[in-house]
DNA sequence: CGCTAACAATTAGTGCACTAACTATTGGAG
DNA sequence: CTCCAATAGTTAGTGCACTAATTGTTAGCG
């Protein structure tokens, strides 16, 4: 055996901008999130807040260590940005009772209400980006693999 | 005709955070993003400090109005970033004679030799993915053909 | 019971990303 | 030639995202 690892023969060009997975992903991310945001602004959100809210309203009260798992981000992430979300008069913060670790982040009037115009949301984004639901499903599978991609362990690196 | 749009029926559960594809596409960035911190770090460099060497690497010197079209973000994001690079030594920063508006940024002979290292990564990353080339690019362009959806204008939003 | 290790949340510090405001330069129209 | 609109870059301010350090609480082990 050649000292050549499994998957990546050494190509030319490789480090061409152009051809990066990572940039064409991290340019995707901005501008679809980007697209977002005339839309999330008449609900007075920013696309992060956005989530956490579809996160509430599945289920709430939740703790800010659940929210953080579902939405895969570090506690410190999500801990200024409840804050935020408190100020705009969309959720409650208080501990649960019987744990006083544990933050209980609950729904207000105005952020239970705010859903009915949340519903229009994903529509309206289909149609601006001019996507069917079937690309839509398509293109998020491919996401969920690459996500699952980066979870595993591929420790082959080097061991021949 | 009912007033229901092309594209977008409304449907139960589109607000279900697990199904948005905004969201399997922030946190695949981020993911991916994250996987490649442990190589560059051996470099010295962050990921977006990377993609600017990308750059630089293909044709240099080049101005920063160039630079940051290239890479799609503001001018007031490369900026400062150019400025940690010149403090990390790999480029250089100076004025274009003839033109005294204009940045030339340049490489500094650190920053044409990291090269020789950079060649590396793209391999070593498809290997930490587990991903075949072949996977790669097929992802690539899916993200391209995502990112063409939010560059058009697909303005039939109520119009019927 | 008392101590300690694990856990929940917050804070501090760095770097990105974006908008808006600002400075300086350039270049073209009258 | 002069003025003025467009251009290039920087700075200020907000919000995200991450790591590391800190505070307080809980729970389990001896």
């Amino acid at each position: 055996m050649t000292a050549v690892s499994n998957a990546a023969q050494l190509q030319d060009n490789d480090l061409l901008l152009e051809q990066q997975l990572c940039f064409a992903l991290t340019v995707a991310s901005r501008s679809v999130v980007g697209a977002y945001k005339p839309v999330l602004d008449n609900l007075g959100l920013t696309h992060p807040q956005y989530l956490v809210m579809l996160c509430l309203w599945e289920s709430a009260p939740r703790t800010l260590r659940n929210i953080s798992d579902a939405l895969a981000q570090a506690p410190a992430t999500i801990s200024p940005l409840l804050r935020r979300l408190e100020e705009a008069g969309f959720v409650t913060r208080q501990r649960v009772d019987g744990n006083e670790r544990s933050l209980a982040v609950g729904l207000t009037p105005a952020g239970t209400e705010l859903r009915q115009q949340a519903l229009a949301v994903p529509g309206t984004m289909m149609n601006r980006l001019g996507l069917t639901r079937e690309q839509v499903g398509e293109l998020h599978s491919s996401m969920m693999a690459l996500i699952a991609a980066t979870a595993e362990d591929h420790a082959d690196a080097g061991s021949a």
